[in-house]
DNA sequence: GCGACAG
DNA sequence: ATCTTGTCGC
């Protein structure tokens, strides 16, 4: 199987070898781990949502388990003059601290303004964002932060993510191997030893799944009252998940893996968190960020 | 060759 | 990602 020779591309003057970080998200994707990896109960959501109830399912005695507590969210903003700069930021939610409006209490944030040095190119935004993420990760753990969260929410995908030619790849019978499903979430979750899970707003177009495709067939007659969809390519390969995550939303978000939780736990998860379309980790993460940005970009 | 392409 | 007006609804 010949690998695509496209070993750089090439933004604004600079040139970047993407063909080495092809590389580097196959090695670290060699330590992926797409179970469960971890003791803490994920609580289900009940089929009401007038308030949020939940119930735990009392399996025989496990005391050591514990409810997972502190959830954590990641995302970048970036200035309207100049895309180069962002604020990253990291929130932490405690899912045992309910306020008076409904959202879980933030019990951690941190924000970072970065002059970001690569560009955004498709299916290689970890190597743009996943940097100054891991700095507040690092930062978090270097503390001690009794708040270090026991799973990350990331703001792009997880195993739902292409490489190269996909088309070319399903001709050849080589899209096995030529798939990398290893995007922002997996990088995240892998390099800092995280459960992560992906959250995408759009659909990254892999493996004949299109937006308007899944669109289509959440509107269908058949599926109009399911809230979930599992993403199947054409190949047959599970990348994720589109779940409508309220009432009245018709745009889905779509769930995938990223690291130590199954795709499963990961949507119970994400179904637990969302008071809105975006589940609170990764929407807190994105308001504030944003908003630091606007109250200290002059300052800096 | 052309279009598609998370944030 | 960001630029944008109004607008419908709880």
């Amino acid at each position: 199987m010949e690998e695509e020779t496209s070993t750089s591309s090439s933004s604004d003057d600079q040139t970047f070898d993407t063909g080495s970080w092809i590389i580097a998200q196959d090695l670290l994707k060699r330590r992926l781990i797409l179970e469960d990896n971890f003791t803490w109960i994920i609580p289900t959501t009940t089929t009401t949502k007038s308030s949020s109830q939940f119930f735990v399912k009392e399996d025989d005695d496990i005391d050591s388990n514990e409810l997972i507590r502190y959830v954590g969210g990641v995302d970048l903003s970036f200035s309207k003059d100049d895309s180069s700069i962002a604020c990253a930021s990291i929130v932490v939610l405690d899912l045992l601290q309910i306020k008076n409006d409904g959202c879980f209490q933030v019990v951690y944030e941190d924000y970072k303004i970065v002059h970001l040095q690569i560009p955004y190119i498709p299916g290689f935004l970890a190597f743009r964002e996943a940097p100054v993420l891991l700095e507040l990760l690092e930062k978090m753990k270097h503390e001690c932060s009794p708040f270090y969260p026991q799973c990350l929410m990331v703001d792009g995908n997880g195993l739902l993510h292409p490489r190269g030619n996909w088309r070319r790849c399903i001709e050849f019978f080589h899209f096995v191997m030529n798939s990398l499903r290893f995007g922002l979430a997996c990088f995240l979750g892998v390099t800092a030893d995280i459960p992560t899970i992906g959250i995408g707003k759009n659909l990254h177009h892999v493996d004949g799944l299109t937006q308007s495709g899944v669109r289509e067939f959440l509107e269908a007659e058949e599926n109009c009252s399911k809230d979930l969809i599992t993403l199947t390519g054409c190949s047959g390969r599970i990348w994720g998940a589109a779940l409508r995550s309220t009432n009245d939303s018709l745009k889905p978000i779509y769930v995938s893996i990223g690291h130590r939780i199954s795709l499963e736990s990961a949507i119970k998860l994400v179904r637990f968190t969302c008071k809105y379309r975006v589940p609170e980790p990764v929407r807190q993460a994105d308001i504030r960020s944003r908003n630091f940005l606007q109250k200290n970009q002059g300052i800096m």
